[in-house]
DNA sequence: TATATATTTAGACAACTATCTAAATACAAA
DNA sequence: TTTGTATTTAGATAGTTGTCTAAATATATA
């Protein structure tokens, strides 16, 4: 889980994700839509494949990449415990302080 | 946007979110349950209330801090985008590979 | 006012990250 | 087999991050 909050947190690899959610691309046409060296992008994917956020199929020469959807389910999960809907129950316990 | 993923990506910080998922605190309630020095639990409270993740009041000497779930919602939508539910209408254009 | 408590700010440092270029690897095609 | 294309690995570097201690600030109490 620490994993998938790490590779979230940069914008490269989040526009990564919204470009995999179009179709599924080869390493080279993902490194094509952003001004970064082609080992940069690697390393990007890398690291959402380590997440789980993608998966990755060699064919031929080309390495199709494409979006892993059971990951976000889970952090969707731990997510939802955070939301209006289900926090209300917890004790409001900051004391009413008669302030000077 | 950005703040928030910077937020979430440290497990003190997540644990910070979970402990006040039950009540409102004080910095040095919160700290109590951690073993870091209090200037390293302000330091994360900080960028916590940077990724406006919690709300802080000053009362007297102390300051109380409380979950903000209005981010949290926020991220759920940028999230459901990638849900299963959400995805399979886009294209699979993986090409089927005669392997050799 | 003097002292104690709660919290934050400042500054330092080791560890980690994003990026690059150069080189290596894997495969395809001539 | 030689050449070209796709991708990754290795190694370097600047910038960011998490942590600490010491000091500063703010408030409460004696």
């Amino acid at each position: 889980m620490n994993n998938v909050f790490k590779a979230l947190n940069d914008k490269t690899r989040r526009d990564i994700l919204e470009l995999l959610k179009q179709e599924d691309m080869t390493a080279g046409q993902i490194a094509d839509h952003f001004n970064f060296s082609k080992p940069t992008i690697s390393h990007h994917l890398d690291l959402l494949k380590q997440a789980e956020l993608l998966t990755s199929v060699k064919k031929g020469q080309f390495v199709f990449y494409s979006l892993n959807t059971t990951v976000m389910d889970e952090l969707l999960k731990w997510m939802l415990q955070f939301t209006a809907d289900t926090l209300p129950l917890r004790k409001k316990i900051t004391p009413r302080y008669e302030g000077k």
